[in-house]
DNA sequence: GTATGATTCAAACATTCGTTTGATTCACCG
DNA sequence: CGGTGAATCAAACGAATGTTTGAATCATAC
């Protein structure tokens, strides 16, 4: 079994890059917990940038897969367009933090956090990552809101992935903060309150235009 | 001047962890930029922690202040109450990254990224140094959406955050995605994108209430 | 001018980090 | 059985981290 180091590793890098930060996780816990030598992570990803890498392109290429799935069977001409669209963004993610094989409900608090990484190495690499998966958005979004124009379609968009960047990372806020009262564990409730606030954001009148 | 040092490495600390992130921006780096030797961070601050806190502590007492200053001259009666109360909340922070003694800019980046930063100490020190603030515009919030249900009112309220928070932690790459046409240090462009799009969001109709 | 306390300084402290090495173990095939 | 390459291992590497130390320097007041 050559590929259970290799996983073992990715899983738990995961979890202690989701708890610690990526620069606080070392080495020697992440191999320790892996039950894995020091070396491995050298051996299997030549270093831990590669481990790093790794880690991201794992959940990323099916979870953005996923999104362009939903985004296609979205009918854009419909009276709620918007808020399919915005379930096919928002659900792949939600989802990923309650389900499947344990490990995958870190990697929400890690990728919500991914975004505003100090590392300019990580930042780049997750942006590349999800970048043709927002290039299809910013076209669907096009069709969905002609009445706005260009730039405060991209504003509002960055407003979306704020808000659901937020949500996944700073859940214990939100709990602390309701007293327990909202769960944004349960991808249900997330994803309804996430949709019904974000699409009437979206359907603000436009500030310029005169339509 | 015994100020200069204590302000010269509150200011280092400010840019140094704005840029690199809290941890990985090093004691050495620290006082080598404010130009003082390596043992005044403990000796003025006890210690890094010790740094972070007064870093954070320096900026966030009269940022408050100023909200709930703001917010108390709310009419929240009126008929944009929502979007005065949005802009006491937005504004102040939005301001500091362009004005006045040229550091306060950088901590509007490190503000942002605060909200997800791994390590705990960090985050609760934070939080705390928020929390009054936070729960008088809860209460702002009762009021002038008096239709939501508590819950609501709390998720939506951790929406507005994390519009805020990604806004001004993320910039960078608002600018790469618009390829320059957006460009979110501009105060008054983000707050009134912002606060278009927040309140038509607050004002989305109760998912459970009947009003 | 000298004494006192606050501040600065160079140097070293003990840890921890990511990485490398070279030997050892393992699985598999000829 | 013997051999070949992948995989694992303990050990050490050099560099960087936060912190501490004790002497040197400064400003201030008597």
């Amino acid at each position: 079994m050559e590929h259970d180091t290799r996983e073992s590793l990715l899983d738990a890098a995961e979890a202690l890059f989701s708890e610690h930060g990526i620069e606080a996780a070392s080495l020697r816990q992440i191999t320790q917990q892996a039950g894995a030598n020091l070396a491995a992570v050298n051996y299997h990803f030549g270093s831990k940038d590669g481990l790093v890498q790794a880690v991201f392109a794992r959940r990323l290429r099916p979870l953005n897969e996923e999104r362009l799935l939903l985004l296609g069977e979205c009918n854009l001409e419909a009276d709620d367009a918007i808020e399919q669209v915005l379930s096919s963004f928002l659900l792949p993610i939600l989802r990923m933090r309650r389900e499947r094989p344990e490990g995958i409900r870190d990697f929400g608090r890690l990728m919500g956090r991914a975004y505003s990484e100090p590392s300019e190495k990580v930042r780049e690499m997750v942006t590349e990552e999800v970048r043709p998966s927002i290039d299809h958005y910013l076209e669907a979004f096009r069709i969905i809101l002609p009445n706005l124009d260009e730039a405060e379609r991209i504003w509002r968009f960055h407003f979306v992935a704020g808000a659901m960047a937020h949500t996944i990372a700073c859940n214990h806020m939100l709990e602390r903060l309701s007293g327990g009262l909202c769960q944004s564990t349960n991808p249900e409730e997330a994803l309804g309150q996430l949709v019904t606030f974000l699409a009437a954001g979206l359907r603000a009148p436009s500030r310029t235009s005169s339509n």
